[in-house]
DNA sequence: ATAGGGTTAG
């Protein structure tokens, strides 16, 4: 796979599908269009043989495309040759235009053209005659332009603005001003440019005095003067000839942008100085330009429009706001502040700088102000989120009656895609964007596929995508990440193909989603051909791209190649680490978790509310109460305690970890109108067997209008399961089809099969298993089996332990369970077989352990563990602690040995299961009425949770025990469970 | 002088 993606790299034609993909003529068109925009002769070359050779007959538009693209990308042969052959028939407007502008600077075989035109019955437009006015100019022919007057003339478009400025321009060029003048004010509209080439023609011919009244004149139209009339003044004021005083006053209003326009070329310092700081600028060797901009001002040049722009450019790359304020109080004393398209510099330095308000300061004292400074104004407040700022001032500018153009539309469609909250907004602008003809601008239809995509409407965002003028980066690479936020990976990933195919370079941007979309596939082989292309690109030190690829090996399971990568990562981000640490607790390796978040501490990178969301997560899934508490303050202390994916953390992780206090506290200052706060309560609730409770926080969910989705139903379902609420389970299944539309899962199946076989009613329990549309999960049985064993139903267990362990063959917690069945009913021969059975098939039980967290320090105990450094103590601990409860009336229940031995021995096996080690401890521990939290890897066994009820009487602790499946709040000798578990 | 697309979480 991976070495023909390589040929396909390689060969393939930019641009070019494969032949039988190509099914129309616009599809050649738009690859023409390419290789006419990138100037690639050999691509346009293959084209037209591959137009010849695909059937289809080039038709008139087709040709025309084809001259067009061989004159363009520079083989003017080829594209004589083609229009040679072309009957003159089939040759139209276009055909002529493509193949006159081709011969615009060769006038000989350019005006043998232009005969053989005014012969053929196709008439003539102004771009047809521009090509040909520049052969005149060209050849130096008086004879040639006066002919091509008369033709003009002929035709009727003689007046018009553009073939009379040409006709001036060539009378004037040839030194004809008087030709020039008639043909002038004979003229009945007149525009800028008109009035310029004019005005030039008397500078060039030496007539200032002339130039000067014409500008009087065309002061008197309204009309603005451009770039190019200034430029003409400013040869005038500097040649100082022939102009008389009152004229040079009159220009007085013009000094400072004169200045700027002066190209008066005799090596003048203030443009030497210039073309150094741009070249500085250029380079990006920014802080070289601010040096040589010091010894400017040093050596007494006056700076000029030109610096300050280079200048503040400068200084908006390098992000300094100091310097900034600095060159703005400099520009201020040259007068140049008023100049526009220096304030449009300032406005861009503060906007960069990240003082909005300056720049905003800078854009309303202006006293003129284009569409480039509104464009400034508008992007600078959607990057610096103020996007309501930005949407506002879009509006001012079409109240204002100008009209928006490509910058404007992209730039407040970015706001909007910051402000998110749907695309109602985006659709209008998309509106305004048609009004104005921009949409097909690349920069516009990117923004509005983000937009659309990123609210949803994904049919939108295609249809923009397909419709696009040709091939873009930044498009496909929008298109790619709509897919991966709707979660349509596959349609990611085919894009990314689809796009090396077609031999299209991917960027960094394009393999960190390709590589996102393998991780949501799982899709291993992508992920690493899509590494190998990083590699190769030298792009794994771009943190953007290898987080990408650090999180697709995590979401693929590959824990080494993850840490492998991660260790090489020089200097990792707060996002890197983050990646990394939620791939560890993804991966169940929460400890790890834990352990990378004190590297990254110690690396001194600031954590972020996704790095805390994480671990708050690793702490719940831990039950590690202490650490969650630290972690906890510590997103106090960083400010991140309130973000809403942190808070909800926190409140399933105080949940998870028995303290529902804590968690409600905090619920009560989350947004409640967030679904999964209300989901992690009640969950958290469920577990902790307070069913009541959790169906109250249900009931008050649905009456605030907060609508129930499928964790809320698992969190329902399995409070009450742990309940013994089966009429309300069985309420509640019903209810979240019929009254929510959610189609049950295995899941909730799971908690209904749960709830049933814990109240005893096994045939009802494998009544729904056999009834579901789902294989029943091993789960399912194992929860089945515990029943059989509680209600001694040997034959039913037996059954359900046949079903678990064809599902799990070695699932040591079937060998238990069946041995559990025997050993209530005491057959003791048959616990053997299941033990032989189980060591068999090479199965070994799970040890069951216990921990408790004091002081930091986890304790882990094993049944009859001697490991512990204090472990005479807590021997004598226990002893005592059984002598005290047996006084009590605790009577030890053999049934739950598991060993075929002596009834004292089982007893004393009993003794020393490691939840008993782990309470031992702590009480001896911990000061009198402190709450013991103790956790078990696997489920509590029935003796040690009786013997904790009479330990929370007599010794008067609170006992929280949490076990494989639940919570139990021991206190005054009842348990939170009701002994139901 | 002004504009687009990207990594981590409940």
């Amino acid at each position: 796979m991976h070495l023909r993606l390589r040929a396909a790299t390689s060969t393939a034609n930019p641009f070019i599908p494969p032949a039988h993909l190509i099914h129309s003529i616009p599809q050649w068109f738009s690859i023409l269009r390419h290789a006419i925009a990138a100037s690639d002769l050999p691509l346009g070359k293959r084209a037209h043989a591959r137009i010849l050779t695909s059937g289809h007959h080039p038709d008139r538009f087709l040709t025309n495309n084809l001259i067009t693209m061989y004159s363009k990308c520079g083989s003017l042969s080829s594209a004589r040759k083609l229009f040679d052959t072309t009957p003159d028939t089939s040759r139209d407007l276009v055909t002529w235009n493509a193949i006159l502008s081709a011969h615009a600077d060769k006038a000989r075989d350019g005006f043998h053209l232009f005969r053989l035109l005014r012969r053929s019955f196709v008439s003539a437009t102004r771009h047809t005659l521009a090509p040909v006015f520049k052969m005149c100019l060209l050849s130096a022919s008086p004879s040639a332009a006066e002919s091509l007057h008369g033709y003009a003339v002929k035709i009727g478009l003689q007046w018009d603005v553009f073939v009379a400025g040409a006709l001036v321009n060539i009378y004037a060029k040839f030194g004809r001003i008087r030709e020039a003048r008639v043909l002038f004010d004979g003229m009945g509209l007149r525009d800028v440019v008109l009035w310029n080439v004019m005005m030039k023609a008397y500078v060039d011919t030496g007539l200032e005095y002339e130039a000067l009244l014409l500008f009087s004149e065309f002061n008197r139209t309204g009309l603005r003067p451009d770039d190019v009339t200034l430029c003409t003044l400013a040869r005038v004021v500097k040649s100082k000839q022939n102009v008389l005083e009152w004229q040079l006053k009159q220009l007085k209003a013009y000094g400072t942008k004169l200045f700027m326009y002066d190209d008066d070329d005799d090596g003048s310092d203030v443009i030497a100085w210039n073309k150094t700081l741009s070249w500085f600028l250029q380079r990006g060797e920014t802080w070289e330009a601010v040096d040589c901009f010091v010894d400017m001002i040093n050596s007494r040049v006056a700076c000029d429009g030109l610096t300050f722009v280079v200048m503040l450019s400068v200084v908006a790359g390098l992000n300094c706001l100091e310097l900034g304020k600095q060159i703005h109080g400099i520009v201020v004393r040259s007068g140049l502040d008023q100049v526009v398209s220096v304030g449009n510099c300032l406005i861009n330095m503060y906007v960069k700088t990240g003082s909005v308000s300056r720049a905003r300061t800078v854009f309303w004292q202006m006293n003129e102000v284009d569409l480039v400074s509104w464009n400034t104004m508008i992007s600078g407040c959607a990057l610096s989120g103020l996007e309501e700022c930005s949407v506002g001032m879009f509006v001012d500018l079409l109240r204002g009656g100008l009209l928006p153009d490509q910058f404007t539309v992209a730039s407040v469609l970015r706001a909007c895609s910051s402000l998110g909250g749907g695309c109602h907004l985006a659709t209008q602008i998309h509106a305004c964007a048609m009004k104005a003809g921009v949409v097909l601008d690349s920069f516009v239809s990117t923004t509005l596929i983000d937009v659309y995509s990123k609210s949803g409407k994904m049919e939108e965002a295609e249809f923009l995508f397909v419709n696009q003028d040709g091939f873009d980066l930044a498009s496909w690479n929008a298109m790619m990440h709509g897919y991966i936020v709707s979660g349509d990976f596959p349609k990611a990933l085919r894009l990314y193909i689809l796009m090396q195919e077609s031999g299209e370079r991917a960027n960094q941007i394009t393999l960190a989603n390709a590589a996102k979309a393998a991780g949501g596939l799982v899709g291993l082989k992508q992920g690493k051909q899509i590494q190998a292309v990083v590699v190769k690109r030298g792009f794994n030190l771009d943190l953007f791209v290898i987080s990408g690829v650090l999180d697709m090996y995590l979401k693929c399971g590959e824990m080494e190649s993850a840490r492998r990568i991660f260790n090489e990562i020089p200097s990792p981000d707060d996002v890197a680490w983050t990646t990394m640490i939620s791939g560890c607790v993804e991966n169940g390796q929460e400890e790890h978790a834990l352990f990378t978040y004190h590297h990254m501490r110690l690396s001194k990178v600031q954590p972020d509310e996704y790095t805390f969301a994480t671990l708050v997560k690793a702490c719940s899934l831990l039950t590690a109460l202490e650490q969650g508490r630290q972690i906890h303050a510590n997103t106090v202390k960083l400010n991140c305690a309130f973000d809403p994916f942190v808070m909800t953390s926190l409140v399933d992780m105080y949940a998870k970890c028995g303290n529902i206090e804590d968690a409600r506290g905090l619920f009560k200052r989350t947004n409640t109108s967030r679904i999964a706060s209300w989901n992690a309560m009640i969950v958290g609730l469920a577990q902790h067997g307070n069913a009541e409770e959790a169906l109250q926080f249900f009931e008050e969910m649905k009456s605030r209008g907060v609508t129930p989705d499928r964790v809320t139903f698992i969190g329902v379902l399995s409070a009450c399961s742990h309940s013994g609420l089966v009429s309300e389970a069985y309420e509640n299944f019903y209810s979240m089809q019929k009254i929510y539309g959610i189609e049950p899962e295995i899941e909730h199946y799971s908690c209904l099969v749960d709830a049933l076989s814990r109240a005893g009613r096994i045939r009802e329990a494998e009544k729904v298993i056999s009834s579901m549309p789902f294989e029943a999960s091993a789960s399912m049985y194992r929860t089945l089996l515990n029943a059989c064993r509680v209600q001694v139903d040997r034959e039913t267990g037996k059954r359900v332990a046949e079903k678990l362990l064809a599902l799990e063959p070695s699932d040591s917690a079937a060998y238990v369970l069946l041995s559990n069945v025997y050993a209530a009913a005491n057959q003791w021969e048959n616990v053997a077989s299941a033990r032989n059975m189980m060591r068999k098939a090479n199965v070994k039980k799970d040890p069951g352990f216990s921990w408790v967290d004091l002081k930091n320090k986890v304790h882990l105990f094993v049944a009859g563990d001697r490991s512990h450094e204090e472990t005479d103590v807590i021997y004598n601990k226990v002893e005592y602690i059984m002598k005290r409860i047996r006084e009590e009336g605790y009577l030890p229940d053999t049934d739950f040995a598991l060993v075929d031995v002596e009834e004292e021995d089982k007893e004393c096996s009993l003794y020393y299961h490691s939840e008993k080690l782990a309470i031992a401890y702590g009480l001896m521990k911990t000061p009198p009425s402190t709450t013991l939290r103790v956790i078990k890897n696997l489920r509590v066994c029935g003796d040690c949770h009786n013997a904790i009820k009479y330990i929370s009487k007599v010794f008067e602790r609170e006992v929280v025990l949490r076990d494989a499946n639940r919570f139990h709040h021991f206190r005054s000798g009842v348990c939170s469970c009701g002994d139901y578990w």
